[in-house]
DNA sequence: CGTTGTGAACGATTTCACAGCG
DNA sequence: CGCTGTGAAATCGTTCACAACG
């Protein structure tokens, strides 16, 4: 374990090392060197060594990496092996669609709240068994309920204020789908998700190539 | 516009300068500099000005930028003055979320078309009008309506397949949600967008920064 | 005068190439 | 022998600093 500054990429990778690694797992791959990893996730096999030579020795020469310890090996690293608690804010179609959709769940991500400012919506119950709140309880709540991550699912123009809102309630890290760059404190980790922006990338290069 | 090789990294900040150009347009600004925009990206002024330089020279020395103009120009060179035909696949919780998504049409992207495989869902009417088309049918279907991007919204297992048949029917662009690395030859372009990888990004830097 | 546009310096990340080791 | 781990080289992207110019 170094002390070196691991580019965000190489954390970003690692990820996707996880999913490989745990459909392998499935296929009943005991071990897998760095090239054959590096094609099923689309890249250089030094690149996978020098990631994980960021964090430890994990393989065997000559032989190549056991799945299963790898697999837990990176977990350790991503601080996966636990459970994180969402809560989400914004409960109109994309935030209900996340909280039904089972990738998170799968991946060990809980969501064990929901704040809404509809009052059409507050006190309902949604599929999961979990009842809307009303944002402004939501202080209060994410404490009680232990929340770690904030995912933002409302309008853009909502979007700030319910990000002060949840840094007051002492959350550090946010997952935020409305289209607009949020500012916070250093204290706090923000990823955003903005599908229109990948859509342009996409448009860019139909345009340019053809 | 030279012939230089763009980065990726500029194409996505493109569209971070369009979003706040629209911003700053509605609030009535005229002009703006490399250095105020910069501070409402949350970039280096002279990134931007790096970033424009690839694709011709848009400002005004001692003055700045004209917002009306830069817009139509960045729209330009990312190929958004005209409207995208997209076509959602697999219209479950995340797909039909999405469809109802107000974004995608505010920035000219347009479903055109839906697919999904469940024969209870083929043929139902999604509120915004459209009809839900069997998987069967998707190479007749995206080029009758003349579909140029596709978004993947099934489990995991099926994306891969459904990839071929947006291949197959002609489509160069896809927007990917399924949390597996899709193979494509290199005339299409995919762009993921996987939840759980930004959700164990912020799990990393929560566990380590604390 | 102020701000753009840009070569040059810098910094970061990726890839190479091979020593080290099971 | 084969594959990992890693210093060194190459590549790529960002920032600086200032000349050019409206």
């Amino acid at each position: 374990m170094k002390f070196t500054k691991i580019p965000l990429a190489t954390i970003n990778r690692l990820s996707v090392y996880l999913r490989v690694l745990e459909d392998l797992l499935e296929d009943n791959t005991d071990v897998i060197s760095s090239e054959r990893l590096a094609r099923h996730c689309g890249v250089n096999p030094a690149q996978i060594r020098k990631d994980l030579a960021y964090f430890g020795e994990f393989g065997v020469r000559g032989v190549g990496y056991r799945v299963v310890d790898l697999i837990s090996q990176i977990k350790e690293i991503l601080g996966l092996n636990r459970t994180w608690n969402l809560a989400m804010v914004g409960v109109g179609n994309l935030g209900s669609a996340l909280i039904r959709h089972g990738n998170f769940i799968k991946h060990g991500y809980v969501f064990a709240a929901a704040f809404d400012i509809d009052p059409e919506k507050v006190g309902k119950k949604l599929p999961n068994g979990l009842i809307i709140n009303h944002v402004d309880e939501l202080e209060e709540v994410v404490k009680e309920r232990n929340i770690h991550i904030g995912v933002i699912a409302t309008p853009a123009s909502a979007a700030q204020s319910v990000a002060n809102q949840l840094i007051l309630a002492g959350i550090n890290g946010i997952l935020n789908f409305a289209p607009v760059q949020i500012q916070v404190p250093d204290c706090c980790h923000v990823e955003n998700i903005d599908f229109t922006i990948k859509l342009d990338s996409i448009a860019y290069h139909l345009s340019t190539n053809f």
